[in-house]
Formats: structure tokens, C-alpha cells, sequence
DNA sequence: CTTATCATATAAGCTAATCATATGAAACAG
DNA sequence: CTGTTTCATATGATTAGCTTATATGATAAG
């Protein structure tokens, strides 16, 4: 900040140097070298000593005026710093997985939002793939993604599990069970998302680790319309449980576990290890630990 | 000025330490140290120096936008008191007495004002005195009035000289000479300027030198009025050769010397002696003097 | 006319901010 | 692995800015 616009701003205010002096906590001497010093670079008379008074010359309202609007800024920037470092404003680019960012982000992000109401955010849906890769690229902040990611600039913090369960229609033969065999699946139209989402690793896993290989298969890009897919009849899918709890307690769809196995998977936060980030960032990890805690437990209705 | 926010602005826009250290004409090291006592001061980070680049954080983005904006208006308030040390810019309040107002000052203005289109002026129409206390009350910047003023806080500069003749109507029977008795004027109606006018007080000295002593005498306010009045045959006045010009050259009104008297007083500028004044006051000092020589010579027409 | 009082200016010395020089450390490129 | 680039750190020097002490100047009071 520039001392010696303030000075003259209290002289002028005052018309007094030593009552600027003591309001400014300095001596007398200090305010009148500032003052001159002032009208030195300028070349300009800025105030009329006269005595017992203090009388601002043409030049020194011209200055008054221009000097107020400076350490007026001055303070506005100071302000903004300060909410920034408390974390109060700023921006937060997130970039979320599909089934997180679609069925779980939205109740956190109200929470937040609610908190920091002066930090604005931007919601990226995009794959597990995606969100990583726009971390390092620093387009966003934060990320959130299924399963952790092996990346040295990228530090991950496992939040809550999240289980995945196969999804038939409600008229559907298997409907009727909690669980399914493996034979049962196989023969089964299946519904599975694009390469790259963390949802259709999770389903080739499970294929892999059952040795299922469907007969049919058909790929869609988002998890809305594999559940309205598999509402119309179109096959059956492996899912969040997050992501059909809407549609199972209307008797819409039914989920079912794959008899002696359960397919799990972590949503876990991202950072990028070494890039500075605001305070506000800190406010958010906070905000998605503690709901974390709430969502631990949220599985099927059984 | 503050040096820390110009620094941050030249790291910033080049991306480089050592670039702006040297377009600034410091040492790298100087600029580091600046840059980290900005991001201790606010408590946020500024710039991410990863390697062979810089890269401004949130903070250092908010922080560029306004420092840009304090930097842009140091630059103005420096222009601005640059232009007023220059006297290029101001207000110039003048002070004038009727005479020389209405009917020298018009002309001077314009060469002033086609000089110095920034300064702006304001003309106060006064008799004498209170030019004289406008001045001491600080209220104008410079004055204009007949004769010297003769206070210590007043200074005066004599420009040049002013002849009052007696005005008659065109029909009137003295206008067929050049010059009239003191016992011919006697018999006039006078018409004559309030007290504190300078007019005022010559026609006063006047009547006192010759021991005239006229029968009938009207007091009117302005110049304008009398010479009016004086046309319609309402009396005899005296007035500048200055004020008058325009009518002799039309024939309206003719002038007349007083026998063995040429009355005449002096314009002088009248300047506050110990009150700091503008640059500007300089300037139009100046043109006045240079105007005064062409006016110099202006006398009746024969 | 002298003295007291109030307000700013000046002088001298000290402190602390700021700078430059020299050097170190990290991240690449060849 | 070595040279280069770039920012960080350490240290001594410079200087701007502050304080204390005192002067000056203008008015008011005795």
C-alpha cells in the first residue's frame, strides 16, 4: 500500500498534520516529509500552510479525489485477498465421474454451496478417464472418480464404497430373487457403458472375474438412459445402487446380487499433488469427508 | 507509487523473474523477495513457479485484474498532476471590474482559452473592492481592477493605462468639439457609476479637480446602462475611451476631453501576494501582458 | 512589547526495508 | 552426466523513512 497517499488523505481530511500524525500512529515531522515529499515528485503545491490551518491548494483536490479512489481500491483488493485465503471465495472447477457426479454430488454440493455461498463452482461430468486427465491438465480442481488412480501427480482420498448390483425390470423373470447365477446372467442382453467410464470397468471386471461372456451386448453412453434401457425391456445392466435407488423403491427395476460375489468400488477425491490450490478447495474436501460418513452405509434396502 | 504491485504486474504478464527483474532494472533476487512478501502479506499464493515457467493462481489472477486497475489509475493521477505543474490544466477563477470585464477581457480570454483549452475559467463581474476582498477571500484566483490596490496581502501589476472621457448623446451640443469646459459640463445632467466602482471613483476625483459640482446626478449600475441612458438623452456620463468605441465609431455617441485635463487610470492585474497559485495563473499572466502591449496605444480616435 | 501557545519545518541519528552480489538447488535438454 | 535455465537463499550495503530534539513563525494574551 502507498503510505505516503494515505497520509495526505488524512492531512487533508484533518487539515491538521499533527492530529493526521497521532491518528496515523506516527510524529509530526513524518506526516510533513511525506507531504513534501508528495509535492516534490509532483511538482505541485498540494497544501496551503497557513497558519492555524490547513487549506488543500487546486492540485491537492484533484489529489484528494484520485487518492481516495486508489486506497479505496487498495482495501477492496485487500478484502478480496482475505476471503480468498479464508476460503470464502473463488472459483472451484470440479470434474466428477458420471454415477458420482450424477447421483451423489448434488446433495454434497448443496451443503457446500450453502456454506461458502460466495465460492462459485463448475461441475464437470465426465469418465474416470476424463476427470483425471483434466486434473493434470489444472482444469480442475478437484476431481472425483471411481476406484484410485495411479498417477504420481495425482494424490487420491478414498471417501465412502459404493456397490454395484444387476438391474432388471420389474416384470422380469429374476426379479422375483436377491440374487442371480452367473449362468442366468449369461444368457441375458446386457447394457453397459463406454470404455474409459468407471462403471464399464466395474462390469468387465465382474464378466472377467465370472467368467460370463455375454451373448449380447449393447453400449450406451450414460447411466439415464441405461435405466430407461432397462425399464423398456432393452436387457440388464450392473449399476450403482446409487444411481437406481429411485427406481427400485418405485418397483420400476429390482437389483440383484450375483450369487457369492459383491462388486465393490471406492469414490475417491483427487488432487494434483503439486499444484497450489485455494483455500476454498480445503472447504470442499471437508465438506465431501463429512458426507462421506452420512452415504457410508447407503447399499441396498435388504 | 506502490513498487510491489508493479513488480507482481511485470512477473505476471511476462511469466519470468529475471525478465521483469530486468525490464524493471532490478536484480532477479529483489523481485523474488517482492513477490513473497506480497504473498505473506495477503496469506496466498500468487504464482506457481513450476519449472521454466510461471503460472498465476486464482488469487494471483484476482490480484492482477485490480493491481492492473491501481496501476492504470497511479498513471492517471500522475498525468493529471504533471499537466497541472505544467498549468496545461486547472481552474482559473478571475476577478474583473466592469470595465475591463465587459469590454478588454472578452478578447484576452479567447487567446487564453485557444491556449490553454484544459484550463477552465470563471469570470466574476465586480467593481473594484470587491475584487479586492474576492481575492483575499481567496474566492478568485486573479484579479483585474482600475488604479492600485494598496494592501500588504495584494500584489499588483500595473498593464496599461485607460482614458475616461465624457460622453454626451450625438445631438448634444457639445458633441460637435473635441474638447468642453469644466462650467459647461456643470450645467449637464450627470449620469455616474454606485460607489466601490472604479468609474465611480475617477468621475468622484474628477468632479473634486475641477470643482465641479453638477446639479443633477443619477447613479445607475452598469456600464451598459449609463452609456444606454446617456444615447436617450437621460444625461451626460464619464466613461473608458474602451467601454464607448463601438457608439463613437457608429455616430451614437460622441466623446469629449475635459480643458486641461486628461483623466486617466491604470488596469492592473492583482494577485493574493503570499497564496500558492497554479501554474495556470502563470499562463494567463502572461497573455495579459503580452495583450496589454497591443492595447497600449488605445486611445480616442484623433 | 514581551511572552506564551500552537502548528509546521528542519536537523541528526537510528532502524528497518530494500537492493545487489554471490551462491545454491531444481528441472530439464542435449 | 554435464551444461543451462530459472528461481530461491544468504549476506552485506544502501537508503528511505521514522523518531527525537529543536527551530521558526504567527498569533493571542498579559
Amino acid at each position: 500500500m502507498d503510505q505516503s497517499l494515505l497520509i495526505f488523505v488524512t492531512v487533508a481530511k484533518m487539515k491538521n498534520f499533527s492530529r493526521a500524525a497521532e491518528a496515523l500512529h506516527m510524529t509530526q515531522p513524518a506526516v510533513s516529509l511525506q507531504i513534501r515529499s508528495l509535492e516534490n515528485k509532483f511538482g505541485v503545491r498540494l497544501l496551503e500552510r497557513t497558519h492555524r490551518t490547513v487549506r488543500l491548494t487546486q492540485a491537492g483536490e484533484m489529489l484528494l479525489a484520485q487518492a481516495q479512489d486508489i486506497l479505496d481500491r487498495y482495501e477492496e483488493l485487500a478484502a478480496m485477498m482475505d476471503d480468498l485465503q479464508q476460503g470464502e471465495v473463488g472459483h472451484l472447477a470440479i470434474g466428477a465421474s458420471y454415477t458420482f457426479g450424477e447421483y451423489v454430488l448434488p446433495r454434497i454440493l448443496a451443503k457446500f454451496c450453502k456454506a461458502y455461498p460466495r465460492v462459485s463452482t463448475a461441475i464437470s461430468i465426465e469418465n474416470t478417464r476424463q476427470v483425471a486427465e483434466g486434473i493434470l491438465r489444472r482444469e480442475h480442481d478437484v476431481g472425483i472418480v471411481e476406484g484410485e488412480l495411479d498417477h504420481p501427480e495425482l494424490e487420491t482420498f478414498p471417501l465412502f464404497e459404493d456397490e454395484l448390483m444387476v438391474i432388471v425390470p420389474a416384470g422380469h423373470p429374476l426379479a422375483c430373487g436377491f440374487e442371480a447365477d452367473p449362468d442366468e446372467l449369461a444368457a441375458q442382453r446386457w447394457i453397459v457403458r463406454e470404455p474409459g467410464s468407471g462403471t464399464r470397468e466395474a462390469a468387465d471386471r465382474m464378466f472377467a472375474a465370472t467368467g460370463l461372456c455375454p451373448s449380447a451386448v449393447m453400449e450406451l453412453g450414460s447411466t439415464q438412459i441405461i435405466k430407461e434401457s432397462v425399464e423398456a425391456g432393452l436387457g440388464v445392466s450392473l449399476l450403482s445402487t446409487r444411481a437406481v435407488a429411485k427406481e427400485v423403491r418405485l418397483g420400476i427395476l429390482a437389483m440383484l446380487r450375483l450369487r457369492g460375489h459383491r462388486i465393490r468400488r471406492t469414490f475417491s477425491a483427487v488432487l494434483h499433488r503439486y499444484r497450489y490450490h485455494i483455500r476454498a478447495v480445503d472447504h470442499f474436501m471437508a465438506v465431501l469427508r463429512e458426507e462421506s460418513g452420512t452415504l457410508q452405509g447407503c447399499g441396498p434396502p435388504w
